[in-house]
DNA sequence: GGGAAAATGTGGAACGTTCCACTTTCCGCA
DNA sequence: TGCGGAAAGTGGAACGTTCCACATTTTCCC
């Protein structure tokens, strides 16, 4: 005793299974009388359409595949709500792998993807080779998620990240400060941009001779590492803008293990607005990133490679925008003593 | 020019449909010349197999629906870790749906994992109806993660509520702790069995008359309101078991706003190990539930139930266990001045 | 009242695979 | 040399839908 299809359906009403066909879609002229009554067999026997065998003869799946590098960031979390909001509405259904970050599992799970016969791919920071990706972007149309590109086949969705940074350094300087340092997220995604614009911003506030660079790392570590740096030697910043949120929380333990107050003495900024920035106990100053709409921007642009209205690629730049909390304040009025 | 299909192949390398399948599959009973001139040319035409017409003629999909009622929740993305590792390695594929806790949604999200006719559906946290769940369990094997059932067909993975507040309370009474108090989860999942589990364990230790519950919730601000509870009347405790780790945070802010030192006059314990509880600003001593097990755990109840080998539910409760850090501590000798 | 048009309903081909029953080829051995 | 069985390969039915071309019935209007 199989699950009911269709036929069953339709020989149990008395009727073709066109008829049912029709009625299970909705369609408008069919009578009330053989509606009713081919849903009223439908619901008796359990019949649950087989989306399988329709996407077959459709020959289409209207699936979107989402690919994720890493479930845990909740960076992404956030994205995948943008997207699933907009397909929903645009009546697609998504179907999300991951690769948990090594090379061989990701490029199983895009084939996987693929072979679903997903009508689209939404790639969020696959550490796949960009030849691989390529290739997807040639069977299905492909955005990558917060990870730039210039190519022409495969479009992008990203936040920007030299915009975010000169709106961490423009609250900071408006505020009064002067000596604003930046401890750098290293070779991370988008840490090159946010340098930049730090540079370009400070350059912008006739602050250039003030600006300084040390080294970090998007973790905690390298924001604690980053203090080290900055306040072992040198005129000790009034301010740090720090490459990401995980950043500014280590940079705040390491200021608060040298019994430096913040925001009293040091101002910090970080970049990302997680969850964490939120908590109370932390209560990070941050540039947030659009992420939801991020999300719904990917999916567009993938319907309008289905929808044919496009063939070039398109690379899209979205606008941070600043969250104030409780670590960024006015720099004392008097020197700091070290 | 639409996909190439295994006809294409065929043609173009001179051979019957049937002998493309079998390479493709890999199947043993195929001269070396022959696979390899299949090989070439099904790599040469760009020919990628069709899971959808594969699903339908094998009346498989080898694909495992996952529901989610919220993705954000960093509990959620470690189940998934576990589920898909398991997954894949006995040969499924995996779908992630989710709802925003919304019910219409939620059940929408269902329903679209049913008809991709996923073959089993691990449902986490659902607010769903349990009518609409057992519904669902008639069709296809379904197993509850983090919401504990007694349905007769529908399996559960779940952790031990009780024995980790057990845990919590071993911890701080083994400190030298008699004062424990509970701020508790209010209605939240697990919350009444924490409280319970409480309340056995401070009994078991000799302690019940120093049990002490305040209303709390699984939020910052629960956290909070337990402290001010606590400490406005009565004999201040000198250890906290929080019901989860955001509201252990929550008493975290609360005390040191009243200026009480943690661990050094009071103890605080959280539950969850979320990813906050690590954060080195934090600290926190916590209940951690064994996550990614729980998602594998979940899988091969699926999977014993699709292999035939079992009828009846079960219902599986896991063990957690303890992690400390640096949020609790012996209790200060003297008597703590209020 | 008659005919066109609209409404309603139907049968069969098609979608791209897998699998079964079958044929052909090959090999080893008595 | 002949024969049996294994190895290699094939054609066609089946999976559960949708969609098209077509048939039948009803409605409408002059």
């Amino acid at each position: 005793m199989s699950r009911p299809t269709i036929v069953d359906v339709a020989k149990r009403a008395g009727v073709s299974k066109s008829l049912v066909s029709l009625v299970m879609r909705g369609a408008p002229n069919v009578s009330d009388e053989k509606r009713e009554r081919v849903l009223r067999v439908a619901s008796a026997l359990g019949y649950r359409p087989n989306a399988v065998a329709r996407s077959l003869v459709r020959q289409r799946t209207n699936l979107l595949g989402v690919f994720l590098s890493d479930l845990h960031n909740p960076f992404f979390a956030e994205v995948i709500d943008g997207i699933q909001a907009e397909a929903a509405e645009r009546g697609y259904r998504t179907i999300i792998g991951t690769g948990d970050r090594v090379e061989l599992s990701e490029a199983r799970a895009l084939d996987t993807l693929l072979e679903l016969r997903t009508e689209g791919l939404i790639l969020a920071s696959p550490i796949l080779p960009m030849r691989r990706i390529a290739e997807a972007s040639r069977e299905v149309p492909t955005v990558l998620v917060a990870r730039a590109s210039r190519s022409s086949t495969i479009d992008s969705v990203a936040n920007d990240d030299t915009a975010g940074a000169a709106l961490a350094v423009g609250h900071l300087a408006s505020l009064g400060h002067r000596r604003i340092a930046h401890i750098d997220g290293g070779d991370g995604a988008g840490a090159r941009e946010r340098r930049r614009g730090y540079e370009r911003a400070m350059d912008r506030h006739g602050l250039a001779r003030e600006a300084r660079v040390v080294a970090g790392a998007y973790t905690e570590e390298g924001g604690w590492q980053g203090v080290r740096a900055l306040f072992s030697r040198g005129r000790a910043p009034t301010a740090v803008f720090a490459a990401n949120d995980l950043a500014a929380i280590g940079t705040l333990s390491a200021l608060a293990e040298q019994g430096i107050g913040v925001p009293e003495e040091v101002s910090v900024v970080g970049y990302d607005n997680t969850a964490l920035a939120a908590v109370h106990h932390i209560h990070l100053t941050t540039v947030d990133q659009p992420r939801p709409e991020m999300g719904r921007t990917a999916v567009s642009l993938i319907l309008e490679r289905l929808d044919g209205e496009r063939g070039s690629a398109r690379h899209v730049l979205m606008p941070p925008s600043l969250v104030v909390r409780g670590t960024s304040g006015a720099p004392a009025r008097k020197k700091v003593p070290r």
